[in-house]
DNA sequence: CTTCTGACA
DNA sequence: TGTCAGAA
């Protein structure tokens, strides 16, 4: 989506990713990763044994959409929370109102027919 | 050897 | 956010 984003590793076409291989892959350090883990109830990686994380794609672009708010364009913390919850909540939005276009679309087909 | 938690700067 | 200790 950004141009930072393009500069950062491909994610390799696996399916978990280590603490480890995710900070190198987000260039985030590690201990951040945790924190931000208190942070942002989006971002949970499944815990194996051990409590050991395990980051998933959609984690990694998580953490890599929050970094880019956090550190390139100045959002607090906060700011990052809200804004990540905006788009989720305008996700829905959008979601539920092409189901109600559907609706009508098929509505207008069967009179139509 | 890597990662985890908790504590403290 | 950075770092360290001690455990797993």
């Amino acid at each position: 989506m950004s141009l930072i984003e393009q500069q950062l590793p491909s994610i390799p076409g696996k399916r978990y990713f280590t603490i480890s291989e995710t900070s190198g892959l987000c260039e985030v350090k590690q201990h951040v990763l945790r924190y931000w883990e208190q942070e942002f109830s989006q971002l949970r990686p499944i815990k194996r044994k051990g409590n050991r994380r395990y980051y998933q794609r959609h984690d990694v672009l998580l953490i890599r959409q929050i970094k880019e708010l956090l550190y390139d364009n100045g959002y607090t913390i906060l700011g990052a929370k809200q804004k990540l919850n905006a788009d989720e909540n305008s996700k829905q939005i959008k979601e539920s109102a092409f189901k109600d276009i559907e609706q009508e679309v098929q509505e207008l087909i069967d009179i139509l027919d």
